[in-house]
DNA sequence: ACAAAAGTGTTTATAATACACCCATGA
DNA sequence: TCATGGGTGTATTATAAACACTTTTGT
C-alpha cells in the first residue's frame, strides 16, 4: 500500500493538487494475448485501472512512475502519456458509496474523492514475469487481465482502457512492443503472437520473419527444444541499441 | 474579450477549475508557411498562445472550444487534444509580474494565476482568411506567426508550440489538412505547399498529384488565370463526404 | 515414414521514385 | 518563339503478399 500520503492513520490531502488524477494502463503480454493490471475494488464486482493522484511538488510523469512503482514493484520501465479525460461527469458514483466501502479513511479524504477529477491517463508496456503486482489501499486483488474478456469497470475506465488501446495500434511502430513486453529471449512465434495481438489480425508467418530479421535488430541464440514432434525454434533477442535507434524513426515492418 | 468569469469588474474564480488550465495551438497556412495564432501579452515582448480556464460543470473538450470561439470568432472548427503539460515548474514568473501587469483584475485573481498550473495542449487548424483574430484581457496583439519564425514565448509555451507540431507531422495521415487549412478552392500546388510545409521537406511535383488524384476526394474546376506566362493551374475543392470517410482509415498518400 | 511447425525461397502484384515529355500561357 | 510552370506518362526500383519448398523434430 502506497502510504505516502497518510498522516496519523488518516489521509493527509493537504499535499496534494485537487482535482488531478493519474490513471495508469499497464499492459503485459502472457503467451498469447494481451494483458492489463487490474484492481478489484474491496467487496465489490468492479474493477479498475490503477490510479494515484500528484503531489503539489511533483512533476504528473513523477506521479505516474510512483503509481507503476507501487503497483508492480517496478522502475525504469516504459510510461508514457496518452489522453487526459477531462469530461465534467467522468465520476459519478452512487451516493454514500465512499462512506459505505472505505469509511476508515475519514471525511476529509472522502470529501475530497467526491471533488471533479481531471484524470491523465498514462500507457506502460511491462513484462509479466517481472512484476509482483499489488493492490492499494482501496483493492484487495491486482491482477492480470485479458483485454479481450474485460470485467465491469468503475468511471469511465473502460473508455480509458480503449484508448490506450488504440493509442498502442496507432503508435505501434513508435513504441518499444518487443523489449518491453517479451522477456529477454523468446521465439518468432512470440513475437509474432504479439503484433497479432495488438493488431488484433494475423500476420504471414514468413513475411514477419523476413521483414523483422532485415531489420537487424534481432540477435539469435540457440534452438529451443520443445519436446513437440517438430523442428525446434530458435531464440532470439533484441540488440538494445540497434532497436533503440530504429525506434526514433519507427520500427516500420508493420503498415 | 471573454468575460465569462468577471464580476463586478473583477475576476471572479469561484467558478473556475482550480490548477487547470487550457492551451490551443492554432494552426493556419498562409500561401507558403504554416503560421500560429499568438497572443503578445500588453506592454511586454512576450508572446503566448491562446488559453483560458475550465469551469466547474464544464467539459475540458468545451473549454477548449470556447477559447478557440474566444479567439478567432469561428465555432465547428477542427480541434484536438494532443498533449497534457504537468511540470511543477512551468508556470514561473519573474515576482512582482501579475501586480505590474494586470493590477486591475484585482489580487484574488492575481493570487489564482500564481498557483501551479496543469495545462493541457489542443491543436486546432483553421484557414485564416476565415479568422477574425481577437486578443483577450492580457494581450494587446492577436495575431499570425510563421512557425519558423516565432517570438520569445512565456511559460513552456514554445514546447507546446513544438509538440503540436511534431503532433501533426505525426498524426500528418489522420488530421484533417488540406480541408481545415486551406480555402473552399485551392491549386494543387497549395496543397503540396501545405504538406511540404508540415513535412518539412520537398514532394515531387508528379507523384504527389498522381497519389492525391487517385484517391478520388478532389472535385476539379475550372482553371486559374494567374497572369503569369505559363500554363494555368486547375482549382480543386475537397469532395468533404469522401474526405471523411477516408479519414478514418487514413489519408494515406504520404510515407 | 509421418505430421507438424520452423526456416527460407519464389513468384506476382502493387507502390514508390525519378524524371521525361508535352502543353498552355503571356511576354 | 521562348521561358516557365502545369499536367501526365514511363521506366526503374523497392516493397508487400501469397504461398511453395525444404528442414527438423518426436512419435
Amino acid at each position: 500500500m502506497t502510504n505516502i500520503f497518510f498522516k496519523d492513520n488518516k489521509v493527509d490531502v493537504k499535499g496534494l493538487i485537487p482535482g488531478q488524477s493519474i490513471d495508469c494502463v499497464i499492459i503485459g503480454f502472457d503467451q498469447h494475448e494481451l494483458k492489463i493490471l487490474l484492481l478489484k475494488w474491496k467487496n465489490k464486482e468492479l474493477w479498475s485501472v490503477p490510479g494515484g493522484f500528484i503531489y503539489k511538488n511533483d512533476d504528473m510523469d513523477s506521479a505516474a512512475v510512483r503509481v507503476l512503482k507501487n503497483r508492480t514493484g517496478l522502475d525504469f520501465l516504459f510510461l508514457e502519456q496518452f489522453y487526459t479525460f477531462g469530461n465534467c461527469n467522468r465520476g459519478k458514483l452512487e451516493p454514500g458509496f465512499w462512506e459505505e466501502n472505505i469509511p476508515e479513511f475519514g471525511s476529509d479524504f472522502i470529501d475530497w474523492l467526491k471533488q471533479r477529477f481531471i484524470s491523465t491517463g498514462y500507457l506502460s508496456l511491462v513484462d509479466i514475469a517481472k512484476c509482483n503486482p499489488v493492490p492499494d489501499f482501496i483493492s484487495d486483488v491486482c491482477e492480470w487481465i485479458s483485454v479481450d474478456n474485460l470485467p465491469k469497470l468503475i468511471f469511465d475506465h473502460d473508455l480509458i482502457v480503449k484508448k490506450a488501446l488504440s493509442h498502442i495500434k496507432i503508435q505501434i511502430n513508435y513504441l518499444p512492443i518487443g523489449i518491453s513486453l517479451l522477456p529477454k529471449k523468446f521465439t518468432m512465434k512470440s513475437l509474432r503472437n504479439l503484433y497479432e495481438s495488438i493488431l488484433n489480425r494475423s500476420l504471414d508467418r514468413g513475411n514477419f520473419q523476413k521483414k523483422i530479421l532485415k531489420l537487424k535488430i534481432l540477435i539469435r541464440h540457440e534452438k529451443q527444444l520443445t519436446g513437440a514432434a517438430n523442428k525446434a525454434p530458435y531464440l532470439y533477442s533484441f540488440d538494445k541499441a540497434k532497436y533503440k535507434s530504429l525506434l526514433d524513426e519507427g520500427i516500420g515492418f508493420i503498415n
